[in-house]
DNA sequence: AATGAATGAGACTTCATTCAT
DNA sequence: GATGAATGAAGTCTCATTCAT
């Protein structure tokens, strides 16, 4: 049911979110999706056009969903605890690709990190608005901007590493708690209309 | 002034922060470092062992001011900022160090993982402990305990990545700006006595 | 009207003329003939097959070419002069072909190394036996006819690595040109019915 | 006796002489200078760079016997002979040498061969300015003197391909037959003054 | 203290070739 | 006819490490 690829695509990613790209060689790789190393050359070019692939998969996949909960409201407050609910949720679902993400960036030939770093900056640029928008709105109450950006974003793709499906804690439940945590790092007092209520009353005026 | 072993460890720390400890190889350590490969292996053991050294150090060092800011109040709003400022501080002043112990881990095999992750978790303990402390005295209110340590740590070491000794902002400036996001995250509203004055409305509400 | 067979015999002519036999890939023949590697072996047998067919065919042709002459005259320089014009206009006009006839029988297994030298061989045995005939019939003056054989075909090969067919010499030229300086070579003085008669001084007292 | 550098070179030689670069692989090359593949690469950079090292030896040596000869007389006969004579006697010397120059300028990279192609263009010149030298002297009488350049080298250069230095014929012997066959076929007639007793009487005056 | 030399193992990648479809 | 998939062997080169000097 799966195709040759799709296996390559899943191995790949086991193994560099694991020991890490450069410490992963193409015969473990080739082993670990069932195939001869010189098989493997028939679904990928060569080993970082693999690692480009899947980070450019995962990043499109993260920039399309987080455009969307942009353009779905201008109420920042709302807008942030989408992104963040989104952000989380993929994390957690899908913490091999994320960890590749975020963690191999460094193995990357200029050229080719060039391009996903554009793709990443992009995703981040949509937090960076949020904040800025929910600070001149004055939902917000920061020092600094990119800072708050910074931080946020660490802490969300931190679930990654921990988070295990098969543990007590429920998706629904860890994004409304990193909302939480995010809306309030941000300045955001807890008011019913905020926080994950809030949602029912979109015309509530904003706290602070 | 700078004796050949710091020289090595200086370019290791260097080197394994930029492109990995399997991105880099014995000969660009020894270039680094101004030594045939050869002579590298007067000043350590290794590869692995060096990268082990290099870890160590530098949780040594942080466990070692953990402890001290532990053991100094009981009061945990005052405990956690301070940790807080020095986490960012320590990972301002050593980002190379501390990109090393967060990112390499993996890298190690398990014997030696195990040593390593040890100290680390001694450290995250004494996080653990404050918050529990400060939700456990009413000042924090955070849902779980654990996801808030985890949140807290993985964003205030992500400073290491961006901070600019250069740049317009000082480190009293940085450690302050963080902890107060810190404590915002753990529920604590504005107190002149935890939190710089200047960023609270200290006629707000104040919910919890 | 050109079949796919002789496509796949033009793409190796030109590529294993102009790179080599070892360093030409099957794939790299497979593209220039515009077919997949797996098809490429509906026209050929092994790589090395393909090779030996493109020089058996190239050699026959000379061998064929060189017959008959040989069996046209019994004057030695008439033939000789004929045997070079022929020589030098065939790899004036296919130089892919006899460059790869002429540097890479060094690629080929022992046995079929053996098939092709024989057919050079006898090709050059045409050329020892003029040479033999003439020096016998006292037309040519050289010390060793099988130094001056060598000579002789080197110095024509040589054509085949910069005669540019779109340039200002025709193949007459060119025929002309080397028939004359072969016979030089072979110490035949001007003899009007032999030679160019403008180029040489008919006066001149002639050796022998 | 020879240094391990040394051997490299020659089992280099040897190989890329018999079955050509790409015909050679880097551990036939370790074996035949008995070392490790991985010692090789003490003594070489890649393999092309071994190569160009080998042709730039070889053709620095022919340039520079060939301009000291340029620039011992004015007389072209003699100055030609002188080039033949020593060409084919380097090329009888160091057969493995000169037949690596020869073939394998094709398996270099575009900027290797541009190098190489200038040293080899270099030492042609000097063969071009003796030709054109001789034929603005009236000592030479042929067409086109590049073709007859070419036609000189080449069958000079064949001698690579057959001398047997343990065979019957000397290298003294091997110049002045050479020689006698290129001024032949320069056109000049046989003269004791030009041919190989010439050099006896280095005031005698052009001949024809 | 320092290093040139050496190496087995393994890195990534391509090789020529076969075969089921 | 034609080709995608597959592979063992081999390609070039680098790896971390040791050792005699």
């Amino acid at each position: 049911m799966t195709s040759t690829g799709e296996r390559v695509h899943a191995a790949a990613l086991e193994l560099f979110a694991e020991r890490g790209f450069h410490g992963t060689g193409i015969r473990q790789l080739a082993e670990h999706a069932g195939l001869s190393s010189a098989t493997l050359y028939h679904y990928m070019g060569t080993k970082e056009d693999l690692l480009v692939t899947l980070m450019r998969t995962s990043l499109e996949r993260l920039v399309r969903a987080g455009e969307e909960i942009a353009g779905s409201t201008d109420d920042a407050p709302t807008r942030l605890a989408d992104l963040v609910g989104m952000h989380v949720t993929s994390h957690a679902q899908r913490p091999l690709e994320t960890r590749v993400v975020d963690d191999e960036v460094h193995a990357l030939s200029p050229s080719r990190r060039q391009e996903v770093v554009a793709l990443r900056d992009r995703y981040e640029a949509l937090w960076q608005q949020v904040i800025d928008d929910g600070v001149g709105s004055g939902h917000f109450a920061v020092t600094s901007a990119s800072i708050a950006r910074r931080a946020l974003l660490e802490m969300c793709s931190g679930v990654a590493r921990w988070y295990d499906p098969a543990g007590r804690m429920g998706l629904g439940e860890l994004a409304e708690e990193y909302s939480a945590l995010a809306l309030r790092l941000l300045g955001v007092v807890g008011d019913p209309a905020t926080t994950p209520a809030r949602r029912v009353a979109p015309d509530t005026p904003g706290p602070v």
